[in-house]
DNA sequence: CTGGGGACGGGGCCC
DNA sequence: AGGGCCCCGTCCCCA
């Protein structure tokens, strides 16, 4: 046993984990069922009797939840079956189907032939087993139609949640992260996530994700959380609905892939041979990391901080966080005491001793030490400004876009585009680029040529030598004056938009 | 809004 | 092949 180190008369709430508890409970509770003993609920089926405990099958299926008011929000009695051993009909749901149900509820194993796939997934649904459910939709080949017909409403929620700044593919799968996995892919009755990670898998309850000769065995997760970012393509659907065997469905952590694809492009070695993840389709680079990047579909975080509690999905993570606890900060800055956990600390800081602000916005100019604080600032309205009225005198020379661009700015005809908040945003055709919001052309619909942009491109390019050349994909068109100097007389609360601000040597409007 | 610290996930290299 | 270690990019949070 590991000592915690702990300063004299600290008192803190030590967490010491035990893995192997959630299933050595359901291991126990199975064992139980098999011998009948504590039962208090029997269901049957068609004549065939099974006997479970209700505290299980309450916590595995939203039916029995509501049957025995258990329920969040219910209020304990409406509907609940007396405290006596009660034996519940479940004449719907086949005998077999149902046996498999039972079997995963006390396993997170779901075993099935694949000839009763649908009648496991009609039983999953009316008990309200939906990861069951999910899976044989996924298997059976629905889970593309569904998912596309009729979107679940957490994702949508969570997709709506997080649309603000869901800017590119990886935060849309952070935003599922976010939205999804704080209730990670598991048991209903398992404290700790159960496993889907192939080392866990070998363990004989839980596991294994291995394709039987004739059934098919899956482990209790499911991947009804599929990021809408990430759903493969029509043809990878259709490779994994029919083409693929069984046994290399999504839940087939053995599912390598990717064979010769990625392989012969110019990888030196096949220990980088990729994987795809059979969650999110992700291809994962690297040998042996795909069960790192299963975890966090699991929610697993097997490497716990025994000075703090905190978990990581990682053990370089808590090594680099265990030197918190032990004062080590390797990376000292040679121009200053200072110190830092992190090379990436200590990279950030030597920026602020030499003054370098290599990260620029292209709008306006203003320089950032990190490159995370440019995308910030950009994604925020701090760069955002705009000018919703239009020039006084209309630019003839617009159809000459390169001429158009004066102090970063495009200019563009009234009669062009112009959204409601008198902003234009487009994105460039830079696959690398920062993402943004779509172009926002609500104005006449007026498309936006791509041109414009290769226009304000090279505008940029050749503005200044020094400029670092621009992965901006974000920009505003904003109305310009002929003349900076030339007031309007027009409304002049809008004047305040057009004062003149510098940073560094270049002079923007604000 | 910005600067800074920290967490997290992915990829490369190596054993 | 699996895993450790490291670096990097990105995001979140706080001051």
């Amino acid at each position: 046993m590991k000592t915690v180190a702990m300063s004299p008369g600290e008192d803190g709430l030590i967490g010491i984990p035990f893995p192997e508890h959630s299933s050595e409970l359901l291991s126990r509770l199975n064992a139980q069922r098999r011998s009948g003993l504590l039962c208090d609920l029997t269901l049957t089926s068609r004549g065939a009797r099974y006997p479970t405990h209700r505290s299980v099958m309450a916590a595995v299926s939203l039916y029995f939840r509501r049957l025995f008011g258990a329920e969040e929000g219910a209020d304990g009695t409406e509907g609940s079956v007396g405290t006596g051993c009660s034996v519940c009909q479940l004449d719907c749901v086949s005998p077999d189907a149902l046996d498999a149900l039972l079997e995963f509820a006390y396993t997170a194993t779901l075993t099935i032939r694949s000839s009763g796939m649908r009648e496991v997934m009609e039983g999953a649904q009316l008990l309200g087993i939906q990861c069951v459910a999910d899976a044989c939709r996924h298997i059976l080949g629905e889970a593309g139609e569904a998912g596309k017909e009729a979107p679940r409403p957490v994702d949508e929620d969570g997709y709506r949640a997080q649309s603000r700044r869901k800017q590119d593919r990886r935060n849309v799968a952070k935003a599922w992260r976010n939205t999804q996995t704080p209730e990670p892919i598991r048991h209903p009755l398992s404290e700790y996530e159960l496993p889907t990670s192939p080392k866990q898998q070998e363990h004989p309850q839980n596991g294994a994700t291995r394709g039987g000769q004739q059934g098919l065995v899956l482990n209790g997760g499911g991947d009804r959380q599929q990021p809408q970012e990430d759903v493969p393509s029509e043809e990878e659907e259709e490779e994994s609905r029919g083409e693929r065997p069984v046994s290399s469905l999504p839940f087939d952590l053995t599912v390598q892939a990717e064979a010769g694809r990625s392989v012969g492009g110019g990888r030196k070695r096949k220990s980088q041979t990729p994987q795809q993840c059979p969650v999110c389709q992700k291809i994962i680079h690297g040998a042996g990391k795909l069960p790192r990047h299963m975890r966090t579909h699991t929610g697993e975080k097997p490497f716990q901080c025994m000075a703090c509690g905190v978990r990581f999905t990682r053990n370089d993570k808590l090594k680099i966080h265990m030197r918190k606890h032990t004062g080590e900060r390797p990376y000292p800055c040679p121009s200053c005491p200072a110190r830092f956990l992190h090379s990436y600390d200590l990279k950030n800081h030597l920026s602020l001793h030499s003054g370098d602000r290599p990260y620029e916005c292209p709008l306006c100019h203003k320089a950032f030490a990190r490159e995370d604080h440019l995308q910030r600032h950009r994604k925020g309205h701090s760069c955002l400004e705009f000018r919703t009225r239009r020039p006084r005198k209309v630019p003839e020379e617009h159809s000459s876009p390169p001429d158009q661009l004066q102090h970063g700015t495009l200019r563009l005809p009234p009669t062009s585009v112009c959204s409601s908040a008198g902003q234009l945003l487009f994105q460039q055709d830079n696959p690398g680029a920062a993402p943004c919001r779509p172009a926002l052309l609500d104005s006449g619909g007026v498309s936006y040529p791509s041109i414009l942009w290769r226009a304000m491109e090279g505008h940029h390019r050749a503005a200044s030598m020094e400029e670092r050349e621009s992965s901006a994909s974000l920009t505003n068109i904003m109305w310009e004056e002929e003349d900076e100097e030339e007031e309007d007389e027009e409304d002049g609360e809008e004047e305040e938009s057009c004062t003149q601000i510098k940073y560094g040597d270049r002079r923007i409007r604000e």
